[in-house]
DNA sequence: CTTGCCGCAGTGTCGGACGCTAGAGGCCGG
DNA sequence: CCGGCCTCTAGCGTCCGACACTGCGGCAAG
């Protein structure tokens, strides 16, 4: 905590000050909710001047674990689970991963989270999914609607089974495979009956708590997928231009 | 481009020059490798002063957008998978995530890893996991070892399978999962057995090219793991003290 | 006790300065 | 003519000091 804890460290002083702090939150001295000393006061503590601690700010604030609710007050969080969504999805982009590489993981990402959620969501839930699902029938054939309206399908579907994990690791995934319907609809236009078909089969599976149907036809669900995906010829093919993400 | 486009957005100027050479680099104006003009020289361009530039780029550089491989050098590159690795692992350990939704994940990404590693590993490579694996035995009863060896055993499977995505996935959930192994050991010894066991199979299906196989053998493997945190009563524990993640 | 105003502290941004070093370019020897 | 060594400089990391703007707490008035 003195000033010379310098000496002790090689590397920049603004990374020092970042791993400094990022120490302390991951040691659990400081909680999320926790409010940080201002910016002056830190750069007596680190014995470093403002620029400095406001570099090793923007470090941890890019890391998302610490966050500004208004420029008067900055705190500890936990990184919020968006963030990392985006970062990831960025970086699948930028190096390139091919469709087959997204779809591998989401055939079995999907059915575990298709079977979970059966087991495990509320009835209110089922009926908030419903709803999505009678949207998407309802944008027939309206491509960028039906991808929007895919995505928060699977998307709700993670949520329901209640795994944190889960929800994490197939998110950016999902996204950037589901985004690749924009280059299979022109080829395969009875997708969007079938996906509509696996969508309500899921949802009755749900309503039965019957994990292994539910889980049996996002199976389904996601191996029609490549189907179309080997009719476009896109199976190793890149999945996204990057700029196409948020 | 030029210095007056900070009137069209709003938002902080640091966060502005972070996001504008974001966004080139995403739109693919900036390719990895590229280099970036000085510090200066960005901060003409965009009309700020270098201070400021100097905190967009700690964002960039953090997002892992950009890299200095000496000091005198700045450049454009892809995130690197550690990196991502390690944010995560952050983040779900911050999370409290627990046991339960580390391993429902592990069971169906680490099964997919030993297939595809099956199917697409080189012999030299199946060579050098039986060289992990007979660390492993070696290491007989050494939890800190057995550990180390087991991630890496896990890690080089889901590298021969040739997914990046799989790899960037599973990584994080692997690494949180398997150190939960600390916890399970002293109350399940036959652990070691049953994991080597387990272990062996996998490597035999490989030589067979035998993807099923190594599936099940891998499903097995996890398996076992979630009877040990049953014994050892750590279902719904949190995976993992944060501080314990390098 | 509530409400509105005021002062202040702290942030965002700026400009300038200085030591240090990696790497470019010139110098020298082979 | 070419390669290795030395010098020198551009650019980075860090520091200092300054100023405008704005939430927020405190105070006064209702």
């Amino acid at each position: 905590m003195s000033a010379d804890f310098r000496t002790s460290q090689g590397g920049y002083a603004y990374h020092q000050v970042a791993e400094e702090i990022e120490a302390q939150i991951l040691r659990g001295d400081l909680k999320p909710g926790d409010q940080l000393p201002g910016e002056a006061e830190l750069g007596a503590m680190f014995g470093v001047t403002r620029s400095t601690v406001r570099e090793g700010l923007r470090q941890l604030e890019s890391d998302g674990l610490v966050h500004r609710p208004s420029p008067r007050r900055l705190e500890v969080r936990v990184p919020q689970a968006d963030q990392l969504v985006t970062r990831a999805g960025r970086a699948m982009a930028l190096m390139k991963v091919t469709f087959r590489e997204l779809w591998e993981v989401t055939m079995v990402t999907e059915p575990l989270a298709a079977r979970i959620a059966a087991e495990r969501a509320a009835e209110e839930e089922i009926e908030s999914l419903q709803l999505v699902h009678a949207q998407l029938v309802a944008a027939e054939g309206q491509m960028a609607h039906t991808i929007a309206l895919d995505e928060q399908f699977h998307t709700s579907v993670a949520e329901m089974g209640r795994n944190r994990v889960l929800g994490l690791a197939r998110e950016p995934i999902a996204l950037l495979l589901f985004r690749g319907f924009t280059r299979i609809a022109p080829f395969a236009p009875q997708f969007y009956r079938r996906q509509i078909e696996a969508h309500s089969n899921i949802i009755a599976a749900m309503r039965d708590r019957d994990g292994d149907r539910a889980e049996k036809w996002a199976r389904k669900h996601i191996e029609d997928f490549w189907r179309g995906a080997q009719i476009a010829r896109l199976e190793d093919a890149i999945a996204l231009n990057p700029s196409a993400l948020s």
